[in-house]
DNA sequence: TGATCCCGCCAACGT
DNA sequence: ACGTTGGCGGGATCA
């Protein structure tokens, strides 16, 4: 049954590709077949070209496709050369045409990157190596890594299912608490910081210091593949005990999650990766290897598009690095994200459910997805839901032991192994009470709403299911969905189909449900820094939309549909480049202002916790929840202590809660600047944060991680060293994060967007500072905004940034 | 050259 | 015993 090297025809070949959706049944394309022999070089190309092609079709402006598309291309041109002389048949295929990029993109291209539910997707390796006309061997890899971002999940013997993106956010917050909790950050900082002292002294023993292992905790191995949430992967089926590279890109991701600018190198990832298992042996050969299998996980990363190479220059040298290109992760919270403009953009459906915990709101939990596209939805939302319950029966009983999200509380997904039962448990409640929420909470919802459009997902009220969809989600129970107020509020855009964003701070918000769309106006006369932002953006928006480019919001909004359904991929978001511009300018800005160094650091570290002030509630809610009971607990509550603190009306420092509203009425995209809005201070926001499925991740949430971190990190003796080790990155970086990719967007990447619509990115190295000091207002604002995406950016925002290094990013 | 990483041997596993 | 998975690292390619 293995097939056959070479033996895979041509006909195969031509069948790839296909956009629609339907894997396994794609037909051969009828195309035209070579009569000669299937395996000239010729006919390598062509595949090459039909892989690429949807691609290239598909209006992309995203340089995105960086590295695949770029080789797809260039195997293109290649072609034509050929072509035209073509006798002497170049040899084979080219190193490059053989790449496990190409090939996964052209595995990925055969399935839909959000299944519906109801279709089964299954993937036959045998088929697909035949098809894709590769050596099974090769497929595993794919899988492989796929299988680590839960976006397949195997079987049975040579059989997986094919889940697309919709856990992916899921995943993605699971990997980054777990990454969180491994103390990544520390882990790379101190790898960091040992080789900026071997830079130095180069005497380099690698004595003392470097043998001990990282924190004072050692996390122990937790390396375990952890299954988060969803997906239980088959039982019995399961195979070999996953090593490494399963676990490997796991680890390999969450690195980029947990890092701040979201960079990480090779170099770096395979120390870390090693070091966790064993401790320092630095072996040399282990290590080129571990960087191999790097490289492996980065193709299929690259083609997912969550990652995009780079360089990263240093003193030493160029080293390779990547950055992380997916969707932002949000901290514990869930995401139902208030999809502004949900019409635009692929929704980002599956987002991740909520937990349960937070009240949120997410009543409205407009996963765009289904709110605005389809409403049978519903029904298939049941179904989906039968099928969630159905596979945590089926759940392996094997216990695994995941430190990370378990929570038993309410998780956000039902994971793990000792969740298992209690989901099965609730099964019994299952469907019916769920319909009955969906009612309940639809009939909710309606009321507020006007527009009879959005509809609300229904949620489960408890832990609930597993399901991929993003339907469940949040539960109605803790928080009464009457709120208008706090809830980020979705209007359906009824009559023009022009979609709008509108980006409130969470206190307006219900402002806006309730009164007319004119206050919008109100706050963009604020000036504040952010203000003064705000308009910067509008007018760079206004053109970067005449230009036709890709604004995501504006749009149209038809297109959003197919792209959900199309394999292809999104460009990048135009603006970046001026982001990484204004970046720059500032980092120029800061860097010059401050040189400081070790000492700096010092003290940064010490201001770090001051300054922040805890919403109290959420402290309980969320955050119980993130973490794992028993070894935990003595953090916990710590933790707890610490922030217990009755801040509730605080306000994060950050400007970043801002609420994503959809409103139809005007026809622009205006920005209000969170600080503007943040005037007023937020309620109790526990609910408020917490719940809002839109833009802000919890804060409370966030901070409490990043406390964690701290606590976890100070008690831990890990001093902070003088050196580079604090590396809170400025937001700056974030805006590369916005996520191209066709459903991932979350409102506060849009927000984003909005703000700066800048011409696309380029391919020109940038440059980033990992670490300066940052100075609050100023001419660092910009870079702040965005910062609510994590915990630890708003924390940082009064700190101070010391300038360790800088490094030069490049792109290929 | 060094960065990439394809190839496929062959061991661990499942059945 | 045989087929499936998938570590692993040599060495070919690429830049």
């Amino acid at each position: 049954k293995t097939p056959l090297k070479q033996a895979a025809t041509s006909l195969s070949v031509l069948t790839e590709i296909q956009p629609d959706c339907q894997p396994l049944t794609t037909p051969p394309k009828p195309k035209e077949i070579p009569p000669a022999d299937p395996w000239t070089p010729t006919s390598n190309l062509k595949m090459l070209i039909s892989a690429a092609s949807p691609e290239i079709r598909s209006r992309e402006q995203r340089r995105e496709l960086s590295n695949n598309t770029s080789e797809v291309l260039q195997a293109k041109h290649c072609l034509q050369e050929h072509l035209s002389g073509d006798e002497y048949e170049k040899s084979q295929p080219s190193r490059k045409e053989k790449s496990l990029g190409l090939l996964c993109h052209k595995f990925l291209a055969r399935y839909p990157d959000y299944p519906s539910t109801a279709e089964s997707n299954y993937i036959s390796l045998d088929e697909v190596a035949e098809e894709l006309n590769v050596e099974r061997r090769r497929i595993y890899d794919i899988v492989n890594v796929l299988e680590s971002l839960h976006m397949v999940s195997r079987l049975a013997k040579n059989r997986y299912a094919w889940h697309g993106r919709h856990n992916l956010s899921k995943t993605l917050q699971a990997l980054k608490k777990v990454g969180e909790e491994n103390k990544y950050t520390q882990q790379i900082q101190m790898i960091k910081k040992r080789e900026y002292e071997h830079e130095f002294d180069l005497d380099g023993e690698r004595n003392e210091e470097m043998a001990r292992p990282f924190g004072s905790n050692e996390h122990s191995e937790m390396s375990f593949v952890e299954l988060p949430g969803m997906e239980f992967r088959a039982a019995s089926v399961n195979s070999r005990k996953d090593k490494s590279l399963r676990v490997m890109s796991q680890k390999f991701v969450m690195l980029f999650l947990v890092s701040t600018p979201q960079i990480v190198s090779l170099e770096v990832a395979a120390k870390i990766l090693i070091g966790e298992d064993q401790l320092e042996d630095l072996d040399k050969s282990k290590f080129k290897t571990k960087i191999r299998r790097l490289y492996d996980i980065a193709n299929v990363l690259s083609s997912l598009e969550l990652i995009k190479k780079v360089h990263v220059t240093e003193e030493r040298g160029r080293k390779p690095a990547f950055k992380w290109t997916g969707p932002e992760v949000l901290p514990n919270i869930q995401d139902t994200k208030l999809e502004a403009n949900s019409t635009t953009c692929p929704p980002p459906i599956s987002e991740s459910i909520t937990s349960k915990e937070q009240c949120s709101k997410n009543l409205f939990p407009s996963k765009g997805k289904q709110n605005f596209t389809r409403h049978p939805s519903l029904i298939k939302l049941v179904k989906s839901i039968e099928n969630d319950r159905r596979k945590i029966q089926s759940a392996p009983t094997s216990p695994v032991k995941i430190s990370t999200s378990t929570d038993q509380t309410l998780p956000p997904f039902p994971s793990k192994v000792s969740q298992v039962p209690a989901m099965a448990k609730q099964e019994g409640q299952s469907k019916k009470a769920k319909e009955m929420k969906m009612k309940l909470s639809r009939s909710a919802l309606e009321g507020e709403l006007p527009s009879p459009e959005a509809i609300p997902r229904p949620e489960p009220p408890q832990p609930a299911a597993p399901s991929q969809q993003p339907t469940l989600t949040p539960q109605l129970g803790v928080c009464p969905p009457s709120h208008s107020s706090v809830s980020p509020v979705i209007l359906p855009h009824t009559h023009s189909g022009v979609s709008y964003a509108i980006y409130l701070h969470p206190s307006q918000a219900h402002t806006v449900t309730t009164y007319s769309p004119s206050f919008m106006l109100q706050p963009l006369p604020c000036a504040n820094v952010t203000g003064i932002q705000s308009v910067n953006s509008k007018v760079l928006n206004k053109l970067t939309t005449e230009e036709g480019d890709n604004q995501i919001a504006t749009d149209n909004p038809t297109k959003s549909l197919t792209a959900k359904e199309r394999p292809t991929l999104k460009a990048e978001a135009s603006s970046q480049r001026c982001l990484k511009r204004s970046q720059a300018l500032q980092e120029e800005n800061l860097i010059k202002r401050c040189k400081s160094d070790e000492e700096s650091l010092d003290t940064s570290v010490t201001f770090f916790p001051s300054g922040y002030l805890i919403p109290l509630t959420q402290c309980t809610h969320g955050n119980k929840t993130s973490f794992p009971d028993t070894e935990k607990a003595a953090i916990c509550s710590l933790q707890c202590t610490t922030y217990s603190s009755p801040i509730a009306g605080v306000i994060p420092l950050t400007t970043s809660d801002l609420k994503a509203v959809n409103i139809p009425i005007t026809p622009l995209n205006i920005m209000v600047s969170p600080t503007s809005l943040a005037a007023t201070p937020v309620l109790s926001n526990s609910c408020l944060n917490s719940g809002d499925p839109s833009s802000a991740p919890n804060p409370s949430s966030s901070v409490l991680n990043f406390a964690l971190q701290h606590v976890g990190l100070i008690p831990a003796g890990v001093q902070v060293p003088a050196s580079p080790v604090l590396q809170h990155k400025p937001v700056s970086t974030q805006p590369e994060n916005v996520s191209h990719s066709s459903g991932n967007r979350n409102p506060q990447e849009e927000k984003y967007l909005s703000l700066f619509s800048l011409p696309k990115e380029s391919q020109e190295p940038q440059t980033v500072t990992e670490n300066f000091f940052r100075t609050p207002g100023g001419p660092n604002t910009v870079s702040s905004l965005p910062a609510h995406q994590d915990g630890t950016n708003r924390i940082s925002q009064g700190t101070l940034y010391i300038p360790q290094r800088k490094l030069e990013v490049s792109e290929d």
